[in-house]
DNA sequence: GCATAATAGTTATGCGCATAACTAATCTGT
DNA sequence: ACAGATTAGTTATGCGCATAACTATTATGC
């Protein structure tokens, strides 16, 4: 691939980050959430409680940064941590009722951000978006083994 | 837009950009270098010398970001940072010989990043592929004045 | 049963990015 | 020509993310 394509490529992945993370953060402030934040709390209401370990790997980030996360959401109130019966080290995150009514609200944003997001492209474009970018963070992805022929996980 | 397909287009786009860039960590921390300063590098590399509120603009970033990425890579050795001649507030800002082989590595990494990103993607795809980040940058851009039909600034 | 390895979580530290508040220089209107 | 607005850049501070080093607990091999 030549150097004006392939910087085209990491320049808009780029870019796209830094646009869609500040546009996440306008829209989370009013209800004073960080980008990020929300995240966690999405994927309490799509699994229910979990141990940290396991919040790590579903967002995708470091151990400490789950623990920085919980930490100031739980001083919001809108997480508890209750220490595991089954093995001391590890701490069970469970949204509460704050935090499950906040999670509401981040629905609706989540939902009108990605509409706001995709607007003027082709539903056929949008409905192949989300594969296409899983495809493209399997090949970057150095946690997991590999994922190589991979096509979209569609 | 359902919940289920927002969230997996939201969702989807954070975790292109920590992965992306966490690639990009990895081949750049050999040439010393930290995600985000290739920007600067390849910026001046395209555009020749310019002042740090021109650089600004370029790379999509805020001044002070720019202060502190200017100022490490001064402190590397990689660009020169003078006074500028016509108005005593600016600096130009430009690569010395050092950040001129340095930027010319990290254009052969930015080859290969962006190769490996699209892997398994047909290159129909792959060609539409930044129109599409683009247009979707310039959807949820807040800083310029609005791009609203933008089907692709391609 | 006990030394060793693996795991859950935390603290410390550093980078990139942001916003807010500031200084210094340039531009503008009257 | 001079007051006020704009612009270039910096410092201070805070958040999210990372890695490295650490503690406390649990699992494993002999």
């Amino acid at each position: 691939m030549d150097f004006e394509h392939a910087d085209a490529l990491n320049q808009a992945i780029r870019l796209l980050s830094l646009r869609h993370r500040a546009r996440a953060a306008s829209l989370l402030a009013p209800l004073g959430l960080h980008p990020g934040q929300e995240a966690l709390l999405l994927e309490l209401t799509r699994t229910g409680p979990m141990i940290q370990a396991q919040l790590s790997e579903a967002l995708g980030c470091e151990p400490p940064s789950v623990t920085l996360m919980t930490r100031k959401l739980e001083a919001g109130g809108h997480i508890r941590r209750t220490p595991a019966p089954s093995d001391r080290r590890a701490s069970i995150v469970e949204l509460t009722d704050s935090g499950k009514a906040l999670a509401e609200q981040v629905k609706q944003l989540w939902c009108a951000l990605a509409e706001e997001t995709v607007g003027g492209l082709p539903a056929e474009t949008v409905a192949e978006l989300p594969g296409i970018l899983k495809t493209l963070t399997g090949n970057v992805d150095t946690r997991r083994p590999h994922h190589p022929g991979g096509a979209g996980t569609v």
